[in-house]
DNA sequence: GTCATTTGGTTTATTATATAAACTAGTCTA
DNA sequence: TAGACTAGTTTATATAATAAACCAAATGAC
């Protein structure tokens, strides 16, 4: 138990804080989503979630494309490679403490 | 999806922040730890203990009982019933997301 | 045409948070 | 009685999340 609960303390903050959970979340089952679709599933204001998509670029979690679709402005994004790695992890990470915790 | 998705983001934080959920799940698999134990346990600075137990005392989720052991003082902490329940949820919570997001 | 509304966002300001480091208060040791 | 240790708390700083305000362009109603 020791060692497993210690580890608790160093899980990927990025991915851990809610708001980014859900995004990623969404991402990881459909490969891109755009603004709009982002807003709807997880349910985050239009300002958390411009600030947690660019967040998750700088982490290089995700690629951000801004395009135009017709004539309004369009954004996707998308898991990078990283991104879906960490993901992977984190739920590893979080999975196997549920199995210790469980336990008890 | 959406649903569960949308769902994250209403997590209990008390419980999800890493340092607090280390230290409830100490306390969920010994039912009682002094300020030593936790320390060693959970690897947080004793700064940090110290603010996130009167976190959970706040919250109503742990009891903290303060004595003398010899002549030193001596800080105990239990989960409450409402901390117990809590942190059962919790999981619960976390569960179910893992199984939704498992599927894709 | 022009005024209000909507789209698709970003920026800003406020509040909350986590954390280390410094501090308190007292005890033990030599 | 000086120094180190115990058992914490408080404070200061840096990072965060969030809502609300803002912006530019497009569309719709009249």
């Amino acid at each position: 138990m020791q060692r497993e609960v210690h580890d608790i303390t160093t899980i990927d903050r990025i991915i851990h804080e809610p708001a980014r959970l859900a995004i990623v979340s969404v991402l990881s089952a459909c490969e891109s989503a755009d603004f709009n679709a982002l807003l709807t599933l997880t349910g985050l204001t239009k300002g958390n979630l411009s600030v947690q998509l660019q967040k998750l670029e700088e982490a290089n979690y995700i690629s951000i494309s801004k395009s135009f679709k017709g004539r309004y402005p369009h954004t996707d994004c998308a898991l990078t490679v990283t991104g879906k790695k960490a993901f992977r992890l984190y739920w590893q990470h979080y999975k196997a403490l549920a199995e210790v915790i469980d336990l008890e």
